[in-house]
DNA sequence: TAAAGGATAACATGTTTATGCGGTTGCATT
DNA sequence: AATGCAACCGCATAAACATGTTATCCTTTA
């Protein structure tokens, strides 16, 4: 038996949702609410498996309620319903921790099976925002850092330049001259083709080298 | 009618595949191939709704013969095949434009399903994969550092130090003088907490603040 | 076996940075 | 009118850094 709550403001859209999985094998709704002002409380009290959460509530939104649900429970499903597919929600529901995001024309059974499938741990999305999450992960990563082939030793030295060392203190963590330290860091520009500390520190941010 | 390619090393397996999908309304095996050495050619010459690339192959491997794929189509939708869950090859696989990324041991019901849904611009993922890319994506976040409201020109200032610039470069970028660009860094400095030009750059960067 | 290259080290020289102190101006709030 | 603050500027000093050259020891590679 699959237990939810339901988070919804209309009236009518609570109410179909509500007889749609109630009246269907296996599922059971706890409770409705209208906002999210207690949602923690009810969360707590309830212990559903899975949530259908409304994204555009007045007040507290959906996003913000899921956000406040993962400060106490990483553990129950939730199931972010939109009218629409609209790409900053869809970015910030996921990093927060959504587990779904479907559009609330979803016909019946296929929402049925949507919330079987994020209680059993998958990420039931519909399609044009499944597109949408799989550009933003191509889109954000490919630049795939150049090899600069930094030797061992070299990236040891560059990650403590990152953190802030001092050419003194990197040869107290190293145990080496100082004179080393200088002249790892030389072949370190050489190969970044930088000639100071700042900037090889930002180089390797932006080359994703540390 | 759906119309597929396999590529697909173990006999055994790629006999299998076919011989299901054959079997079942509305889809098409076009052709299997047992590695990815003319996938170019091969897809530009059958034009498949969706492929089924499995990912553990000898010589090029299944994520390869995917990149290959789209040095020369985004249309075709990929099926990434596997045994292992395994965290890296889904990353890999997900950021080089596949659309799904299903386990072999899918019962044959749900394959077909998948299969529909990547071809309507769904992401199918079997439900331990959909966890690891939603733990991704939320781990690589989002929260934007803390605010150490640095005045305007102040901000301008850590700029160019993130850019590399020295203080008499900045002094005429800005056409104010040297000893004000030092007013400037040693505030900004006392508003990150910091104490060298390098260890800022690593705050800029880390906190977002460029 | 010779060449290449990484890790180590020293010395010298000049530049840049970090930090202290001091100050003026102009604008907005009190 | 007084206060606070951002932006501006100057001087002085010590520390840290950038660069060049040279050289030894070792391992990997051609």
């Amino acid at each position: 038996m699959t237990k939810l709550l339901i988070y919804e403001d209309n009236p009518q859209l609570r109410e179909g949702l509500t007889m749609l999985i109630n009246g269907s094998e296996g599922f059971e709704v706890l409770a409705c609410f209208k906002n999210c002002n207690n949602v923690i409380e009810e969360v707590g009290a309830w212990k559903p498996d899975v949530i259908l959460m409304d994204i555009d509530m007045p007040g507290i939104n959906g996003i913000e309620g899921l956000k406040k649900i993962r400060q106490v429970n990483d553990e129950v499903k939730v199931l972010m319903l939109t009218v629409f597919d609209d790409n900053k929600n869809v970015f910030q529901a996921i990093s927060s921790g959504a587990n779904g995001y479907v559009l609330k024309k979803t016909p019946p059974t296929k929402l049925l099976e949507y919330i079987k499938e994020a209680q059993s741990g998958g990420a039931p999305m519909t399609a044009s925002i499944a597109t949408q999450v799989l550009k933003m992960f191509s889109s954000m990563n490919n630049e795939k850092g150049e090899d600069y082939n930094l030797s061992d030793r070299e990236k040891q030295v560059l990650q403590f330049l990152v953190e802030g060392y001092s050419y003194k203190m990197i040869a107290n963590e190293m145990f080496i001259a100082i004179d080393t330290v200088r002249s790892h860091i030389k072949k370190i520009y050489e190969k970044l083709h930088v000639n100071s500390k700042s900037e090889a520190v930002a180089k390797a941010f932006k080359d994703k080298l540390v």
